[in-house]
RNA sequence: AGGGCUAUCGCCAAGCGGUAAGGCACAGCACUUUGACUGCUGCAUUCGCUGGUUCGAAUCCAGCUAGCCCUGCCA
């Protein structure tokens, strides 16, 4: 029997105690995206890791949006963050929470809060307060509206929440410290008015929660029991306690702070992310050179990948920032056995068998997955004339170059043993065509053992071959030059976008759908983009290519 | 009168007083109908630094250093 001890996170750490001692009979997490934006990798950390920790302890998972600030947010937004969880598979259930289907009893508890003496309506302006506030070395001071009596608070809140009150000219704060070195204890704002219509809530309210105190009541409405998130709220946590404990929970939520995921080589600021899409960079915020969800996605990630990659990166509170490569082999790792192996040829040259049969074609039985039997086989047509890849034919080979050259034999995958006899180069010096002679007892699955070859190329047949067009991406931001500039401007790379439209492909791939992924031997793995693909001219992105420690001398 | 948090290999990350897991990356070998995959091997005498406690310290204590976060009526 093997003793194996899985190490668990800070996190699980966190629950096995709280469990263990009684704190929460079971558990219950949550996700609550603000709908002011979409969804990128780091979010898919989060999602995963809370709807992880909900099945794992076989708890709940709540899907709540925190609309708490009309002016930023937006319905379109809500959908496609939906869109994106449900892709991730992050099933909520009947938990779907809006936390402006709170509003009542949050401006309930905020009355509760000013009749317990805990809070005040204040006149001050946004720059006096801010006056008041004091500054991370000295402590703040009063506010004069501080001691205003219950019924006055009483009488102005509700003014407020009336629509007596302009914009800005009164809010409501919870009394603490305005002396304590915590800034987010010196009498935060809790309420502020806002006369605009809500997307949900139409014009219902004119007062609208801050975050500070929204966002604890609607974990504690929902019985959440661990509110996990980004290390920047850290210091916001007292306050939360303050609110669970002044508005009276009998098992108050815990806040858990985790570091957010962050990725080299990519832009994951939102403002950047914005100005790629407005300079029109990038087509938009699925273009498949950013790391939104969507954009994943469309390139052809799925979602058991990202749930590898957030797996593997684990969970702790040091800020960091992993190595692409890590996405990179989870596609990999995830696509290898699921997916078949098809023949494309990015760049072609056109191969002639000289000694094959000028009309002869015939189809060989290929296995679309040679380590997945599951995945069935395939008929590929062969003729006498193929397209092969440019860069597996050489005229002057390299040291240690395996595939065609002139004298040497390779082998056609799935097919036969061809030798390279000679080649044909136009004026510019491009080789053209290159001819072979073919040897008919090589044929795949005959058995043949007589002698072996040390290359192996892929190939496509000429005549039954369709043209696609093939999109290679790279990291937007250039890798060897660092994400900025100095004065502060990205690093853009010049070659993040590669269009090649002269490509072929074996007939089955004609039939690719949206979303459908390939290996497409050793260029890599690719993906139809649903988005354009059109008018019988396949368009596939690449996911990834395939490592290679082969690498062609540069000219 | 500042406060909070973090520091273990190039990148993540276990470790919780008993003598440094794992993954990615990288390198080498083997295998191979993809130079892929797979398999094997190698990759921290050392845990930000300096002291202290202890038979024993990455783990405990003290003092430094570095990085991140906090002065929205954003979340």
């Amino acid at each position: 029997m093997e003793n194996e001890t899985v190490s668990r996170n800070f996190i699980e750490q966190i629950i096995d105690k709280d469990l263990e001692e009684g704190a929460y009979e079971s558990i219950c997490t949550r996700f609550p995206p603000e709908p002011n934006g979409y969804l990128h990798i780091g979010h898919a950390k989060s999602i995963l890791l809370n709807y992880g920790l909900a099945q794992q302890y076989k708890g709940q998972f709540n899907m709540r949006f925190d609309d708490t600030n009309p002016t930023k947010e937006k319905v379109e937004f809500v959908e496609s963050i939906k869109e994106d969880i449900q892709w991730l598979g992050a099933d909520w259930g009947d938990h779907l929470y809006f936390a402006s289907d709170y509003f009542d009893r949050m401006y309930e508890a905020a009355v509760e809060l000013i009749k317990k003496g805990k809070a005040y309506v204040c006149d001050l302006s946004a720059d006096e307060i801010r006056e008041y506030r004091g500054t991370l070395k000295e402590p703040g001071k009063e506010s004069p509206y501080r001691n205003r009596s219950v019924e006055e608070n009483l009488k102005l809140f509700e003014a407020m929440k009336n629509g007596e009150v302009e914009n800005g000219a009164k809010v409501l704060r919870a009394k603490i410290d305005m002396a304590s070195p915590n800034m987010n204890m010196r009498d935060p704002v809790i309420y502020r008015v806002a006369r605009m219509s809500h997307h949900r809530t139409g014009d219902k309210w004119c007062i609208y929660p801050m975050y500070d105190f929204a966002h604890p009541l609607e974990d504690a409405f929902e019985g959440v029991t661990h509110s996990i998130c980004t290390l920047e709220f850290e210091d916001h946590r007292p306050l939360y306690d303050w609110v669970v404990r002044e508005v009276g929970f009998e098992h108050p939520p815990k806040q858990i702070e985790f570091a957010k995921l962050y990725l080299t080589n990519v832009v994951t600021g939102k403002r950047y992310i914005k100005k790629l899409v407005e300079d029109g960079i990038v087509d938009g915020w699925d273009d498949p050179r950013l790391v939104s969800i969507a954009a994943l996605r469309r390139r052809g990630f799925t979602p058991e990948s990202i749930k590898l990659f957030v797996e593997l990166c684990g969970v702790s509170k040091a800020n960091s920032s992993v190595d692409y490569a890590m996405l990179e082999y989870c596609i990999r790792e995830d696509l290898k056995m699921k997916k078949p192996r098809m023949m494309a040829v990015l760049e072609p040259v056109k191969l002639v068998i000289d000694n094959y049969p000028e009309d002869q074609v015939e189809y060989l039985d290929v296995a679309n997955n040679m380590e997945n039997p599951e995945l069935g086989s395939r008929k590929v047509p062969f003729g006498r004339e193929l397209y092969i890849e440019r860069e597996d034919f050489m005229e002057v080979p390299p040291r240690k170059y395996f595939r065609l050259f002139p004298g040497n034999e390779v082998r056609l995958m799935n097919a036969y043993f061809v030798k390279c006899e000679s080649f044909v180069k136009d004026e510019n010096g491009n080789v053209t065509e290159v001819h072979c002679t073919y040897d008919p007892e090589t044929k795949c699955g005959s058995g043949f053992t007589g002698r072996k070859v040390k290359g192996t190329i892929h190939w496509v047949p000429a005549k039954q071959a369709i043209q696609a067009e093939v999109r290679l991406y790279e990291n937007i931001i250039d890798e060897e030059k660092g994400v900025y500039n100095e004065d502060g401007s990205l690093n853009l790379n010049p070659n993040s976008l590669t269009v090649l439209k002269n490509c072929y492909m074996e007939p089955a791939l004609a039939d690719a759908k949206a979303y459908d992924s390939f290996q497409f031997v050793r260029n890599g793995y690719f993906c139809v983009d649903s988005k354009d693909s059109k008018e019988g001219v396949p368009v596939f992105n690449r996911i990834v290519s395939l490592k290679s420690s082969f690498k062609l001398p540069k000219a």
